[in-house]
DNA sequence: ACGCTATTGCGCTCAACTCGCATCTAAGGC
DNA sequence: GCCTTAGATGCGAGTTGAGCGCAATAGCGT
């Protein structure tokens, strides 16, 4: 499915809330409902965080050991194009995995590497403000926004 | 340098307004003014712009074709710890480098990847508002924030 | 000029993906 | 149920961006 699934109305993939009506999207765009593809989207269902790709492989491989990674890739990236799941980059590290619906922005403490979920609506001024002004479109979750925790803030100020 | 300058005391590298300069301070750190770096910092200094490391070797190259990339690497790692060059990720692609004094946010569009500087001003509010409700300090010129320029805005819009 | 040690060049290693390709297997048609 | 065929997979190799170890080199205080 990787190439022949179209992304074209990636966004309208609507309301999926199982892994069946996940399979049943794809069967529609022409893709198979594989056993792989079901383990992979199970995993994702099951998972109350996002995860990075290497820990979806193993929450897969735990219940289906022959799923290669690069399947799990392949699925990830097939998700995207119905837009199922979506990918956020917390800072350095590898990029995670969510399922769409549960998509939010993230701020993430350049010291200590904690993240920190955010509502989305802190975005909204900004949102406008940049729409305004520079006619840009913000999308805060696919990139975290960088800072210090208030933890690390207090750590600084008393180191220097 | 790589280790043996230390990252405390870094904010305060100061007014650093020519290679010399920095020079100067890398020397009163104990470290020291080689052919390397200074034709590394010169290419900093003459580059207007944010330069991938990769950018900068070729750069650097160009005038002394046997510094190595790994220099450039550590080169930049050892200036960043005296607060003298910054990087960010502008999405996807490698870190970019500039001057600490230039350095400013940026907006990156994730279908043109366009990018668009930042007036610092515009995060203001949202600074604010995140310091107030989640004690979190953003520093919002380490990473873009990415979503859509207004064409390919337009252009979402005609297709779908 | 000398010696100490910061730096460098080079190549190897690493992480996070990405691709090519032979093989396998859903799904629709008969 | 069987066949066909094109979508998917497993596996290994390749790629990109970056970091590391180490022996050789070269600043710089004396």
């Amino acid at each position: 499915m990787s190439k022949p699934i179209s992304l074209a109305g990636a966004r309208p993939s609507g309301r999926v809330s199982s892994v069946d009506d996940v399979l049943a999207l794809v069967r529609a765009r022409g893709g198979r409902a594989t056993i792989s593809r079901r383990v992979i989207l199970q995993a994702l269902f099951d998972a109350h965080r996002h995860l990075t790709a290497e820990e979806l492989a193993e929450a897969v491989q735990s219940r289906a050991p022959d799923i290669h990674i690069s399947t799990v890739y392949r699925n990830l990236d097939d998700m995207q194009r119905l837009g199922v799941v979506v990918h956020s980059h917390l800072g350095h590290g590898p990029a995670t995995y969510q399922l769409a619906s549960a998509a939010h922005a993230h701020f993430l403490c350049e010291v200590c590497d904690a993240t920190i979920d955010a509502p989305d609506d802190l975005f909204k001024g900004l949102s406008k403000t940049v729409m305004t002004r520079l006619g840009f479109s913000i999308d805060p979750i696919h990139f975290a926004i960088l800072g210090l925790c208030s933890a690390c803030q207090a750590a600084a100020r008393a180191s220097g």
